[in-house]
DNA sequence: CATGCGATGTTCT
DNA sequence: GAACATCGCATGG
């Protein structure tokens, strides 16, 4: 991985809301085993203002239960029955918060995550890691997952990438994807004109037969 | 590029 | 029973 720095990001990192962290977790990288992504589309959820997007809105359940627990932690979810997609849980214990990890690119291990998103077609490399559901199947997340601690030596670390600044006028941000309710708040965050970012999908409601 | 729809199962009401 | 923090494929401009 170059001369990039190994060095997980400090627990403090993830003491802030989400709508801080997200932005700032841009250009970084999430490491698990030999395939690491440089974050380039993020998202928050929960707190400041009490956000009705997230999962956490109406209280602890099995489900978000990592959520409100301390920061740091990976929170993955299955939805749709059939993807996971991963979350970096922020704020103290208690305290529900988290950044979605919507899109990346493949700095590491590019082999074995093109081996497990491809079923029989193939999958053009910027695609690897561009949607949620996406990114968690390239760096091999699922159900067992949930709780994880990614700083530290741990499994999953998360990594400072390049400085935040070099990146810092890139940055955009606009509505979230593919959300019912508090859609308007800004809090999807990318790095602008990165060809990893994934398309914006606005919400639809549907109803099954 | 934009919009539309089906697939699939878990979670919460 | 409804809703769902998605994806892949199809169609239309």
């Amino acid at each position: 991985m170059g001369d990039r720095r190994l060095t997980p990001l400090p627990r403090e990192f993830f003491d802030r809301p989400a709508c801080e962290v997200a932005p700032d977790l841009l250009g970084r990288i999430i490491a698990h085993g030999p395939v690491a992504v440089r974050l380039t589309e993020t998202e928050a959820y929960g707190k400041p203002g009490e956000d009705p997007a997230s999962h956490s809105f109406r209280g602890r359940t099995h489900r978000n239960s990592v959520m409100f627990g301390p920061p740091g932690h990976l929170y993955i979810y299955f939805t749709y029955g059939m993807h996971f997609c991963a979350n970096l849980i922020c704020l103290p214990e208690g305290i529900a918060s988290g950044v979605l990890l919507r899109a990346g690119e493949v700095v590491s291990g590019v082999d074995v995550a093109r081996y497990r998103r491809e079923n029989d077609r193939p999958v053009p490399e910027r695609d690897l890691a561009r949607g949620p559901a996406r990114l968690a199947v390239a760096l091999g997340f699922a159900r067992e997952h949930n709780g994880l601690d990614c700083c530290g030596e741990g499994i999953v670390r998360v990594l400072e990438g390049e400085p935040a600044m070099a990146i810092k006028g890139a940055i955009k941000a606009g509505p979230r994807t593919g959300v019912a309710a508090g859609a308007e708040t800004p809090w999807r965050f990318w790095i602008d004109g990165d060809g990893t970012v994934s398309p914006y999908r606005p919400h639809v409601r549907r109803i099954r037969a």
